[in-house]
RNA sequence: GGGCGAAUGGCGGAAUUGGUAGACGCGUUGGACUCAAAAUCCAAUGGUAGCGAUACUGUGAGGGUUCGAUUCCCUCUUCGCCCACCA
């Protein structure tokens, strides 16, 4: 007798996808695509985790779904590998990201290939492969021409340990989000995107979005507009005016004192003689604060500055403080404080004896000029590493920035033997002495002539979301050489149609719809939303139900589950089943097994001779069909046995459920439904119909075993339809409740749905209703749809 | 502190528009097969009482709306995630 052996039949599959190639996308006209994605991984050495394989498999579920639907489906892959891991792993051990970087590629396509996914492996895509990042320093070099990419001093988060900035949204709760030491705020020169310039689009657009609400409300926050006034106060005895930003300019009569940051650029000129040596201690200790200490103590803290300023409206003088709960950053870096209405400001006035007062509200425009800000700041992309993406741009005498000229990308990362960072702020870059130097043709502004001039080139690398926010457009045509992406192949493959992740609630996915939205205003791109539908699946936690991780040694390798001889299919169904996609779950080995026995009964069903009854009539073990009449007074003797085990009726109804489940991404559910459906031809027996229909419906989940079943079957994988004519039946249960508790069923022919009184009388005869109804019956209550009398006594 | 979400058997979870709570899986128990075990198959399985039909009870707690509430409203508790001095 055969078993149901996974390795097996998922070994042939594997070899036939990879000789065969049938999920190799090429572009039809007039037939409909569908193109989907996961958020490409970064295959770190350790290979693919759980995590990966549900992420992965969910797009994969809804890739087979739609091919068998015959829509042309578009389903890439791709690696981001740039970043800090592999640098860190070349410090300590002196194997190059290059090399490293190929291995754990390797690794992973090998690891992804063992789960079958219908991937079309001729348009992976690599970050850092030049060919690719060619066209990453070209994106650069369009937004640098449109004034997007900017140089600005500033302070900024670094990373003393990474001995890097960090953008904003790199910092957890004051740590990097890499190596978890605390980041401080260092005064450099950096490279910017403009992302601000479309904040108020990137905010309009997003409730157009079918994205989950919890990341639409993120980005909502992440960008935060507010709508207020700039006013200007007059410093006295100075020239200077002061510019604060406030959502509440008609509080102005109630201002009592200015609050600056302690980073003010104008706070040395505020200083009095007097206040000197305080201002400057104050501006040290609070510069010298991690983001951890002024997040835990929040209590106020701030010294008078020495100077006044005028209040516009009550022309009264105030005092100018300064005072780390006001943000450089933010507004003008400067407040107005109104401690009657503001809670914080009240805190600050008691603490330092200021006056509170209630004044009347006035004219929000009286003594200002409306403004809108944002909370969003410019996304600061340099990064002081080696393993990342040169920015194009070289430095003359005068360390004026240059684009290198398109003609002369990719700028090749050079290779070093060291790869540490020195201690000055430039990453090993600084070290390959001879890449530093390059020649630049250069306008004399005078003469009008061109000259070849030495520069230097920039040592800082592109932040890796600048590499991963557009290659969604390079899978449509992913081996271009003269762009980044082919106009005619964008067009009919993008917008994607399913983007599925688990992460990158903010950045990425903000990255990627601020460079669309540039890239359409460049007529590059002929839409300007890049992603129509995201979903976003949970994480998988260990069977404890903490987070997997090595120290706590709770890690389940996917690997071992399909090794231990339960086969992808079952690790992949086991994944969908686990739970609703967009939660968190816990692994359970346990039910691993289930997942196991459910695809090993699929497998009886079809090959062994035991089961395989099959006959081109169908129903052999019928226990009761629909077509037998009812009895006369509509009761059922048996009504265990009720029509449900009917071939027809089983089949239709599973495959409504799973196709209607597969469109919400219900997929739990829908393995379910296909758990039952097999649990009921046990009962009923299978025709060859019902095995057909069952390995349709199974491919998406378990596609090495549902193609073998095909196989035997000699059936194509077409997704089947249902006929809702198979679903209507003509016995019928009713419920009899007694004041909306359940007390009787009652079993009646289904034209008699139409007749109320009917099924009344029927019920108040039955025994089990009449003890309950000696006294009189309120009413009654019959809903058709649910089938349910409520009499109400 | 603010925002969002969640809470259902021994466990993971289902219930799609307010209409039979607990689908499906795990676990447990009993049975079949076997010299035996594994595997497989069949059956039972929210709790309490009862041999049983059945009755009562039951979706975090309390209240409300309704013929009827896991579902809607109010109050509270716990947990999770995100943001966190944003003027």
């Amino acid at each position: 007798m055969n078993r149901y052996e996974p390795l097996k039949i998922e070994q042939k599959w594997q070899k036939i996808w990879e000789t065969e190639k049938p999920f190799k996308a090429n572009e039809v006209p007039n037939q409909p695509k569908m193109f989907l994605a996961e958020m490409f991984p970064y295959p770190s050495g350790a290979g693919l985790h759980v995590g990966h394989v549900r992420n992965f498999t969910i797009v994969d579920v809804l890739t087979r779904f739609y091919e068998q639907q015959r829509l042309n489906v578009l389903r890439p892959f791709g690696y981001d590998t740039f970043g800090l891991p592999a640098e860190n792993y070349a410090i300590k051990t002196g194997i190059s990201p290059q090399s490293a970087t190929k291995t754990n590629i390797d690794n992973f396509r090998k690891q992804a290939k063992k789960l079958g996914f219908a991937i079309d492996w001729d348009r992976e895509i690599n970050t850092s492969d030049p060919e690719y990042y060619k066209w990453t320093q070209w994106c650069f070099l369009q937004l640098y021409k449109k004034g997007l990419a900017y140089q600005k001093e500033s302070y900024q988060w670094w990373c003393p340990e990474d001995q890097t900035v960090l953008a904003n949204e790199q910092v957890e709760n004051g740590k990097c989000w890499r190596c978890g030491h605390e980041v401080e705020k260092k005064k450099m020169k950096q490279w910017f995107f403009k992302i601000t310039a479309y904040a108020d689009e990137l905010l309009d657009e997003i409730d157009n979005l079918e994205w989950p609400e919890k990341i639409k409300t993120m980005q909502k926050n992440w960008i935060g507009r507010s709508v207020g006034a700039e006013i200007d106060f007059k410093v006295t005895e100075s020239s200077l005016k002061i510019k604060v930003f406030t959502t509440r300019p008609d509080t102005i009569f109630g201002a009592t004192f200015l609050v600056v940051a302690p980073e003010y650029p104008y706070l040395d000129v505020l200083t009095t003689d007097d206040t000197r040596e305080t201002v400057l201690n104050y501006k040290a200790e609070a510069l010298k604060k991690s983001e951890i200490e002024r997040q835990e103590n929040k209590e106020k803290t701030g010294v008078f500055t020495g100077s006044y300023a005028i209040n516009p409206a009550t022309k009264e003088k105030i005092p100018i403080y300064v005072a780390d709960y006001v943000l450089a950053g933010y507004g003008t870096g400067a407040i107005m404080a109104v401690p009657a209405y503001d809670e914080r400001d009240r805190e600050f006035a008691k603490k330092f004896d200021l006056p509170i007062v209630e004044a009347k509200l006035c004219d929000r425009d009286l003594f200002g000029t409306p403004k809108t800000i944002y909370r969003m700041r410019d996304w600061l992309i340099s990064r002081q590493r080696y393993w990342g993406c040169p920015i194009p741009i070289a430095y003359d005498k005068e360390g004026n920035p240059h684009p290198i000229p398109e003609d002369q990308l990719p700028v090749i990362i050079p290779e070093v033997e060291d790869y540490q960072p020195d201690h000055s702020g430039h990453s090993a870059l600084a070290k390959a002495k001879d890449w530093l130097k390059v020649k630049i043709e250069v306008k004399d502004s005078k003469t009008g002539k061109t000259h070849l001039e030495e520069m230097t080139r920039e040592t800082d690398t592109l932040d890796g979301y600048a590499c991963s926010s557009w290659y969604l457009w390079r899978y449509a045509s992913p081996h271009d050489e003269t762009a980044a992406w082919d106009q005619k192949a964008i067009k009919y493959w993008e917008p994607i149609d399913y983007y599925v992740g688990a992460d990158h609630a903010v950045a990425h996915l903000l990255y990627i719809r601020f460079w669309c939205k540039f890239f359409a205003d460049e007529d590059y791109l002929p839409f300007r939303e890049p992603i129509k539908r995201l979903l976003y699946n949970g994480y998988i936690n260990a069977p404890d139900g903490k987070k997997m991780s090595k120290s706590k040694g709770n890690v389940i390798d996917p690997l071992d589950v399909i090794n231990d001889g339960y086969g992808a299919d079952t690790l992949r169904t086991y994944e969908m089943f686990i739970g609703p996609y967009d939660m968190d779950a816990a692994w359970d080995p346990r039910s691993v097994g289930g997942v196991y026995r459910f695809l090993n009964r699929c497998w009886t069903l079809c090959f062994d001779s035991e089961f395989a009854k099959t006959s081109s009539e169908g129903h052999p073990q019928l226990l009761r069909g629909r077509n037998e009449e009812p009895r006369e007074d509509g009761r059922d003797e048996h009504p265990e046995e009720d029509g449900f085990a009917n071939s027809l009726f089983s089949r239709h109804k599973t495959i409504k459920k799973v196709t209607e489940d597969l469109h919400r991404y219900n997929f739990n559910t829908a393995v379910a439904a296909l758990m039952e459906y097999v649990n009921e031809l046990y009962k009923i027996g299978a025709s060859e119909e019902d095995l057909i229909t069952l390995a349709k419906l199974l491919k998406p989940f378990a596609p090495h075993l549902a193609s073998e079943m095909l196989e035997k079957l000699n059936s194509d994988d077409e997704w089947p339809k249902w006929d809702e004519k198979y679903l209507i039946a003509d016995i019928v249960e009713i419920v009899i409740q007694i004041n909306g508790k359940l007390r009787a069923k009652l079993t009646v022919n289904a034209s008699d749905l139409e007749d109320e009184e009917k099924i009344t009388k029927l019920a108040l005869k039955d025994e089990k209703i009449k003890k309950y109804t000696e006294n009189d019956i309120k009413k009654t209550i019959f809903i058709k749809k649910a089938k349910l009398l409520n009499i109400v006594i």
